[in-house]
DNA sequence: GCGCTCCTTCCGTTCAGCGGAAGGCAAGTA
DNA sequence: TACTTGCCTTCCGCTGAACGGAAGGAGCGC
């Protein structure tokens, strides 16, 4: 690996991940692999640059410059403009938490997050990425991914609860009625108590370009409900997206 | 100027804004105030790293792995959570594009926006600073604000609009208006067409933390329906805000 | 006191970064 | 075709910025 210093900058930005949004010198030091003093002129860098803020108690945490930066990224900008409205009138209709998300290689990358006053217990958050066996989004971006990919996340299915499916057939069967039905259901695989329905969201030329989906506490019998809300705004987000 | 390598590094990405969300290498070079061989190279490592990528038209645009790093920084995460459901409620309850923002010095710095279907001209979006003194949340926020930031800030009104209000003593009766009513209005001065009601967002001390406002083309006779709306929300983040 | 962990500064070595210059496309112009 | 203009890319010798071991605090617990 080229030492250069542009590396070893990200290599440092790189130590702070969701369960460390702050970190100290010394820790993010460890972190990123480097001498303590090369971690300190370093981060003297990006503190002057806005990159880094320290904070009061001296642990240091990812400063405004990066926030601004990261929100001109073209993160499926357009997506998610016109995927905004529609997922409050699904808010609006079920009360439940929405989410939309694409897929990033064998990853679901949660890019629109929308939560209600009550929620279920839920892990994802804008910008997380969940494997794609373990999610109602994740189950429908998987359904309709590449051969190689599906291979690929068939070969290991971690347990998250002890509800996640980890046969590979049995999720292959999945796979196959989610493409023949048009969505996906879960039951407390990814976290107990929180129940699932997704959907796809198609594009132009009816490829699949992200997953539309809801949490609830029980699917109980609204499952057809649901997904009818999910399906009427996911075409309204394709309608959308194919004017513009 | 320093010219460490970060500093670079940071030129070079602060050429993106707004209005440039892709450059090419030249643009990007010029604009960065870097020779052409030297952002050639920096541009490369920053490609290895994630934090630029490269669209097929050859154009360079800010990477995924900025955007990651971006979500993790601390914009007022907790008052983004906590208000989220209410900038919902409230959207449901008026159909109207729903703003918060706090100040970041001497501009309102809109940290979550929520548009619908339909939407009056609006130049705002999340990451975007505004002027204090043309738009409703930034009223609010000026209002609120320490006597020195109002002076400078009365110090130059640049006109953006017609309505725009330019003079120093009429903003400045607006201002104390505002702190004793509790909310602010503004009628196209910041975009033509557009007009908005905004009402402060308190913390645990009664400080004010934020500013919360919804945008319409007309306050006609809404104003005191849209008003009570804002203020039942702000009230329901600050209590929010207080138990966690 | 002693040990521990953390942060900061110093300084001689050296190698990564520097950037002018030159070359290669691709489009537009005459 | 020949010339211009704007891009992007590569080369290469010089040099000073980056490097990191070491030493020196500062704070805390025992």
């Amino acid at each position: 690996m080229g030492a250069t210093v542009t590396s070893r900058v990200f290599d440092l930005l790189g130590a702070f991940d969701a369960g460390h949004r702050s970190l100290t010198l010394s820790a993010l030091a460890r972190r990123a692999g480097l001498p303590l003093a090369t971690a300190h002129r370093l981060v003297a860098d990006l503190r002057r640059c806005g990159a880094l803020d320290r904070r009061p108690d001296g642990e240091y945490v990812i400063g405004r410059r990066l926030w601004d930066l990261g929100l001109l990224a073209p993160m499926r900008t357009g997506l998610r403009q016109a995927a905004s409205p529609f997922l409050h009138d699904l808010y609006g209709a079920t009360l439940a938490t929405v989410h939309l998300a694409v897929r990033d290689g064998a990853e679901a990358l949660y890019i629109d997050r929308l939560a209600g006053h009550v929620s279920v217990p839920i892990v994802s958050d804008v910008g997380s990425r969940l494997p794609l066996h373990a999610t109602g989004v994740g189950k429908v971006l998987l359904a309709h991914a590449p051969d190689d990919v599906v291979a690929a996340a068939l070969a290991r299915l971690t347990r998250i609860t002890p509800y996640t499916v980890t046969e590979p057939a049995r999720l292959l069967a999945q796979v196959r009625r989610i493409r023949a039905e048009g969505y996906a259901t879960t039951g407390e695989e990814m976290s107990l108590g929180a129940c699932s329905v997704a959907v796809p969201v198609r594009g132009p030329a009816d490829e699949v370009v992200a997953a539309l989906g809801i949490v609830v506490p029980t699917l109980r019998r609204e499952r057809p409900k649901l997904v009818a809300a999910l399906q009427v705004a996911a075409q309204g987000i394709s309608r959308t997206l194919a004017r513009s």
